[in-house]
DNA sequence: GCAACAATTTGACGCAGATCAAAATGAGGG
DNA sequence: CCCTCATTTTGATCTGCGTCAAATTGTTGC
């Protein structure tokens, strides 16, 4: 017998980022409109990815970069154990998927943790034609660039913060990508679980609750469930950097 | 009165990478001998950094990338409380400096740790060569996922490992390293104090030599001081697949 | 070769955060 | 709406590693 088939969503539209209105964070960033349009022609296909579903698969072939248009994405690193690791949370306009052209394989897995939507850039396509437009293949660099620097910041918090500092750091860095986006920085929808956040900032779930209670208890912020209001910026900030570190 | 001024070792000399040693493991790997010819031209600095002396700063406006061609070289995150914190060791024909191409600015230091020379990469020529050359476009993006795909493999080891175990990767991964240039990847000697493996790898120093001590008590490696030879590879290995692991 | 200093080792002790446990709350499916 | 299961919270206890301290060894400049 066979076994029945999981129904994969995959719708394939035309995907067009000179109508894309997250062309300036993400990367066609200051393009002209005429390389833009040359852009519209290298990405034809946008896929709709549901929660829980993989954009890819750590050890699968690398088919594509994926640039989020909306959504929201994880990565996990596996190891060989079994083991596994959040590496990073990734909102609208973020590029996925550069760890794996060093090897052609994915390294990662990519989970997305709501319904989303990304648009599939083939790297071969992206090389061609950053050789013809040169602020493409700046623009390029810059967006891998950036994402070293952010692993450089994600050592730092793992290796020399305390549990309260690292998860007061993450929600800034939540609220700052999503003021970047148009959204509210003091009020916003966690979509990961405790165990997630935990999992990202090398802490247990239970660590997070009590730190997330702490702060609440503080006044820092609010939180109910998933819902999380930021109410005191400034001592937030203070608390990260007052040099309660461990290392 | 004029300070007595720092005698600094700036040696420019030309540098060649058809000439190099190193050309398969650098930059121009996989190059025909007349794309070599066109690398030649656009590295023309090589500089002596002395022990103990930058590369380059944190903050610093980004001039190059900087290819190690011999020696031995730490990069320190520094966070504006005066936290620091070991992002790496690399040495001869890794390339360095790529966390700053984002930003224009460095956001690490980058401190010899032997005597070092490193050859100094324009990231204007470059990306202009690399537009005329794409087997130069692919092994610098492959440089730079690699670099990420490293990063991933930190932040697993920082958030998910024990003490023990965080040790023998590292001392793994060093022997690999030493192994792909050539040299004994059982017997080496180790740059960097105790204090720079522990900031590295998020533990006291004082950790990174009980564990040190541990391993050699147990018969798995022999170390004396900054030299180090490892007796049982395979156990080593076991050590860290156990997933005798924290998070 | 000696003095001064830096790096390493080892021991004793404390604590931040892990682990174990159980109750409370929320979300999804029939 | 109710049942079931997943997630979150909170408490109690344990432990790996940090902290403090002191002895030892290695390194550098004179």
């Amino acid at each position: 017998m066979a076994l029945p088939l999981r129904i994969v969503e995959v719708a394939k539209l035309k995907a067009a980022c000179s109508s894309c209105s997250l062309h300036e964070l993400c990367l066609p960033a200051g393009l002209t409109a005429s390389e833009l349009a040359s852009m519209d022609l290298m990405i034809d296909i946008r896929r709709l990815v549901k929660r829980g579903d993989y954009v890819f698969r750590s050890g699968t072939p690398l088919h594509a970069l994926y640039a989020i248009r909306s959504g929201f994405v994880k990565s996990c690193v596996l190891y060989e154990d079994g083991r596994e690791q959040v590496a990073g949370f990734h909102m609208m306009g973020e590029l996925m998927g550069m760890d794996a052209i060093g090897t052609s394989k994915h390294l990662c897995d990519a989970v997305a943790l709501e319904d989303s939507e990304v648009c599939e850039i083939s790297l071969d396509d992206l090389e061609t034609l950053s050789r013809e437009i040169p602020s493409l293949q700046q623009h390029f660099h810059r967006i891998m660039s950036r994402e070293i620097a952010r692993d450089y910041g994600v050592m730092l918090l793992l290796g020399s913060m305390r549990a309260e500092e690292r998860l007061a750091v993450f929600l800034l860095n939540l609220s700052q990508r999503f003021a970047a986006r148009g959204y509210s920085p003091i009020e916003f929808h966690l979509r990961m679980t405790r165990e997630e956040i935990g999992s990202y900032l090398g802490l247990k779930l239970e660590t997070v609750s009590r730190a997330l209670s702490h702060f609440q208890a503080q006044g820092l912020i609010a939180v109910q469930n998933k819902h999380l209001r930021i109410l005191q910026m400034d001592n937030l900030k203070e608390l990260v950097s007052q040099h309660s570190c461990r290392a």
